[in-house]
DNA sequence: ATACTGACTAATC
DNA sequence: TGATTAGCCAGTA
């Protein structure tokens, strides 16, 4: 599905050191009522190869089950981008949440029709 | 075709 | 506030 594919152009916009939700990520993809479907999508990697690690839910949960072969490579990842992961798997989105600027969005939305997806 | 399942969310209580 | 509920929609069986 397109969509997928939209999945893996926004998640691999992400910058290093943010995390993004996927309400995010959906909404990005031009999706709003699809997040769980960004999820999905990335379970299998479905979206190709993406940094599924700055991931997280609406809440700063890092809700990542299974998704990494250790439980513990996730926040792993994070912190070694410098994003601070508490002791029950949350990060502040306050401090790491992704802003995306409208400038970004329109040079995904850009790359979509380039692509015709 | 129908039913059930989620790496979800926003609204409601 | 924190917990529940009800939508959500692409996959899978």
């Amino acid at each position: 599905m397109d969509f997928y594919k939209r999945v893996g152009i926004v998640c691999r916009a992400v910058p290093e050191g943010c995390v993004a939700s996927y309400g995010q990520i959906a909404l990005l993809c031009g999706r709003p009522r699809n997040a769980r479907q960004v999820g999905y999508a990335l379970n299998k990697g479905r979206a190709g190869e993406v940094p599924a690690h700055r991931i997280v839910n609406s809440q700063g949960f890092l809700t990542g089950a299974l998704a990494f072969d250790h439980p513990d490579l996730q926040r792993l990842l994070l912190k070694k981008e410098g994003v601070e992961v508490s002791c029950e798997n949350r990060v502040d989105l306050g401090k790491f949440g992704w802003k995306n600027t409208l400038k970004e969005a329109l040079e995904l939305k850009r790359r979509f029709e380039e692509l015709g997806i």
